[in-house]
DNA sequence: ATCCTATCCTGGCTGC
DNA sequence: TGCAGCCAGGATAGGA
């Protein structure tokens, strides 16, 4: 599923055909695709604007308008400011992508280049969710530091990693998750950098040690890092890139996907459990399960 | 504070 | 072979 590093390969592919472009047009074919405005207004404020950049924050991309009018606007934009952010989250099955094709099959909403081209946004299970505001704080929920750095964070590491493992007391699994701690994991790659750091998915994070939470920052950094250096993970039909192309960072997985099979690591068979409601794979050699399991 | 469940969706898989 | 039923999975809301 898109985590950090599918929208960080869907922000940098969309960049070069995107950038510089204006919107001619929109059209919302499932209206409950645009989270906010209206979709009226949504597709008035959008004409005319033209891409200004492209950006991440946790699963979220970004698509930055100038302030070029919109009808119905008073001159310098609505707000006097005009600047205007698409911001959009691709849950499970979505996928935005620059195309000849207006409307290819289970398109939900999609804009009109001035180039001839369409911005579509495609979303099979219609989780999918776009935005059109001012500012981010407008739309995007609290959000945790961004793992590999950026809108003002460092990278990860150990020391921060170990307070804030400290001040919490829950399973890794669903806390690595929440991504109000931290943003950008999801369900792959939480069970990949636990693997990594050889931490069980169950272990409480107020018992984490120094040496743990050191392994596990560096973890997470590394498994995102090649992920995207992989343009992301493609295990079932979902997920490609915005020029069409499955990942390739599934061909990496040590864990996800793998029950039964052995770990990379020890040669143990790679375990499957249910976490939260969530599948969870791991080692039950190089992942110590916690002596007392956290919580109920 | 933390956990659990239901909800939103539908293609694909399982089992009979 | 056909088909009903189940499941995954990110985020969120509401209840325990």
């Amino acid at each position: 599923m898109p985590e950090l590093p599918e929208v960080e390969t869907v922000v940098r592919q969309l960049r070069a055909p995107l950038t510089g472009r204006t919107l001619t047009g929109a059209r919302v074919l499932w209206p409950a695709t645009v989270a906010r405005p209206s979709p009226a207004a949504f597709r008035r404020g959008l004409a005319g604007r033209r891409v200004t950049g492209l950006a991440r924050r946790g699963k979220y991309f970004v698509i930055e308008l100038d302030g070029g009018r919109a009808e119905g606007d008073p001159p310098g934009g609505p707000d006097g400011a005009g600047g205007r952010l698409l911001v959009g989250h691709l849950r499970m099955t979505g996928r935005m992508s620059v195309e000849d094709d207006p409307q290819p099959p289970f398109t939900r909403a999609s804009f009109a280049l001035d180039d001839g081209r369409h911005l579509v946004f495609r979303d099979v299970r219609k989780f999918g969710r776009l935005a059109l505001v001012r500012r981010l704080g407008e739309v995007l929920p609290p959000l945790g530091p961004e793992p590999l750095g950026g809108h003002g964070f460092p990278g990860l590491d150990g020391a921060w990693l170990h307070a804030a493992l400290r001040a919490r007391r829950r399973r890794l699994k669903p806390l690595l998750l929440d991504q109000s701690f931290l943003a950008g994991l999801g369900n792959i790659y939480v069970d990949e950098s636990l693997h990594r750091a050889r931490l069980h998915p169950l272990r409480a994070s107020d018992r984490v040690g120094r040496p743990g939470a050191e392994r596990l920052a560096t973890a997470i950094r590394e498994v995102l890092t090649e992920a995207i250096a992989k343009q992301g993970s493609s295990f079932d039909a979902f997920y490609r890139t915005p020029e069409g192309r499955p990942g390739d960072y599934q061909h990496e997985f040590r864990v996800y996907g793998r029950t039964g099979q052995p770990c990379p690591r020890c040669g143990a068979a790679i375990r499957r459990m249910l976490v939260g409601q969530r599948g969870t794979h791991y080692c039950g050699r190089c992942q110590r399960a916690p002596r007392a399991p956290a919580a109920p």
